[in-house]
RNA sequence: CGGGGUGUAGCGUAGCCCGGUUAUCGCGCCACGUUUGGGACGUGGAGGCCGCAGGUUCGAAUCCUGCCACCCCGACCA
């Protein structure tokens, strides 16, 4: 499973082990495809949220939390979005367990304690949200309505990957109502433009935005927004998505408002949201065959101190200065931490934080000491140079910067060494199979067509960009006119 | 749910075809000592219902039957 996260054929089970064990009870299917997500890892995820959930406060949005379990009726009430999902959820049928009389020491379901309604894990929350929403808005002064929700959800999927699909996932949902269909548009853009932000000033990842064709649109949207990352393997990864709803939901729900003019009208609606799959991407995009390389914008530990002495004597001396770093770094906002375990060796200290992607690591010995200077080494290119104890401050947090936007710039240019643009059918099968990556192809927009695509080549249409030239051309399959290339790629 | 594969210590494995003492090796773990500028070394030690249940046999990790789990490839999907 590990080895599928980049294309190189190496061991990546012992550093994608610091972050994740997959749920494993013994004897028990049930919780297939479940994370137990270790504390390094998760620790990235929390970085990630702080930072999500700053940009959605800045934005106008305040959290709020719904129910796990969604009662079948109200679940079922958006047609669409309950077909699209039906096939993937967990069902609470029963509420209480009793001792087995045939099995001493075994519990059973209590068949009594049968719920007059099943209830449906929530795979996504627009049902149960847009249910309470009817009683938050009544009038345009109660819009627009904003809202946001940190929650776990589960989809049962057929078969899991970790971080990417996994039978539950975490994951923040935005909800909003709003007066207008131009509104309600406008917000799904903005946080597009908050995904692609975050993907690209924090993950260093880039990505493009774009339109889901309407095989790939969420259950219930009228219209799917999408920010799509090359990892590099050469998949494509649908990294957020952010849908317009248009009224659908508003109308299952029965959710209207009265205008300033006196008149009832049914709101409009986007919801929007990303998951833990963004550390799958996080993973994929930046990491070599030493382990994880993690952007300092999202890294839990940026800087690494590792002593090297002999004797209590000499790791006191190094401590005090160190002190003296720790309290300046801090200063600056920069997390750093001080390994001075004395039952791992300085090479085994080493090893480990690069396992972990930890940006920047110190080193300083008695050697450093004597000439007042320490050892800096940068994982993302793994150069180490020595420096005066005196600018190390310094350096760091201007290396930390360079960090960076090398991992960013790196990844922009392997986006656009993958990305082929192609006017045949067979320049389009070849760029899929050898090359792999983005190929930017006219299509002529039918379903019928992206479907054959994929049929032959695995490949489906990513999105179709939003910055897209309108040129004219001819499908790339049926030869039908196109006014636009789109992006397709085999995709996880 | 279809097709293929694998289950042996915490992890990775040898042994299985061709049944035969006390189940192999490496990593990891524990103790002591020596070490410490790139994953230290030595000595000693702990850890196994060989996936589960039946069967064949004097004898099963090995052969047979059934079941279970996991992995890969499809269908599904953020």
């Amino acid at each position: 499973m590990s080895k599928n996260l980049t294309k190189r054929e190496v061991d990546y089970s012992k550093w994608y082990n610091e972050l994740v064990v997959k749920a494993d009870l013994a004897e028990n299917s049930a919780v297939r495809g479940c994370m137990v997500i270790k504390p390094y890892g998760y620790a990235i995820w929390e970085k990630m949220q702080a930072e999500l959930d700053r940009m959605f406060k800045e934005t106008g949005h305040e959290n709020a939390y719904f129910p796990l379990f969604v009662p079948k009726s109200l679940f079922e009430a958006e047609e669409k979005n309950a077909e699209g999902f039906a096939k993937e959820c967990a069902v609470v049928t029963h509420y209480r367990l009793q001792n087995d009389p045939d099995k001493p020491g075994k519990l059973r379901v209590d068949p009594t304690a049968k719920l007059e309604e099943e209830l449906v894990v929530r795979p996504t929350s627009e049902a149960i949200i847009w249910n309470t929403f009817k009683g938050w808005i009544q009038s345009y002064r109660d819009l627009p309505l904003l809202i946001n929700q940190w929650a776990n959800v589960v989809r049962w999927e057929m078969r899991t990957r970790l971080f990417l699909r996994t039978a539950e996932f975490l994951w923040q949902e935005g909800h909003t109502a709003h007066a207008t269909k131009k509104e309600a548009i406008t917000e799904a853009e903005l946080i597009l433009d908050v995904y692609g932000e975050f993907a690209e000033k924090f993950m260093a990842m880039p990505v493009i935005k774009g339109l889901k064709t309407e095989s790939e649109r969420f259950a219930g949207a009228v219209e799917t927004y999408c920010i799509e990352g090359l990892m590099q393997d050469g998949k494509a990864l649908q990294a957020g998505t952010s849908h317009f709803l248009g009224q659908n939901f508003a109308e299952a729900f029965d959710v209207k408002y009265t205008s300033k003019e006196g008149k009832q009208e049914y709101v409009w609606a986007t919801s929007w949201g990303v998951s833990t799959r963004l550390i799958g991407g996080l993973i994929m995009t930046h990491s070599d065959d030493l382990g994880l390389v993690l952007p300092p914008r999202l890294a839990p530990i940026q800087v690494v101190i590792v002593p090297i002495y002999k004797g209590d004597e000499q790791l006191a001396e190094i401590s005090s200065k160190v002190d003296v770093f720790i309290k300046e770094f801090r200063k600056l906002g920069i997390s750093v931490k001080f390994d001075d375990r004395d039952t791992f060796r300085p090479g085994a200290k080493f090893a480990e934080y690069e396992l972990k992607g930890v940006p920047v690591r110190i080193a300083i010995g008695k050697r450093d000491m004597e000439n007042n200077t320490v050892e800096i080494a940068r994982r993302d290119t793994l150069e180490k140079q020595s420096v005066s104890q005196d600018d190390v401050v310094s350096v760091v947090s201007k290396l930390l910067v360079e960090i960076q936007d090398n991992l960013f710039n790196k990844a922009i240019s392997f986006r656009e060494t993958h990305t082929t643009e192609v006017d045949t059918f067979e320049e389009f099968k070849e760029a899929i199979k050898t090359k792999g990556g983005f190929v930017s192809a006219h299509w002529d927009g039918t379903t019928e067509t992206e479907d054959k695509i994929k049929e032959l080549t695995k490949a489906t249409i990513r999105c179709i960009p939003l910055k897209n030239k309108i040129e004219s051309g001819t499908c790339v399959f049926t030869g039908k006119n196109s006014s636009q290339r789109v992006l397709f790629a085999k995709a996880y």
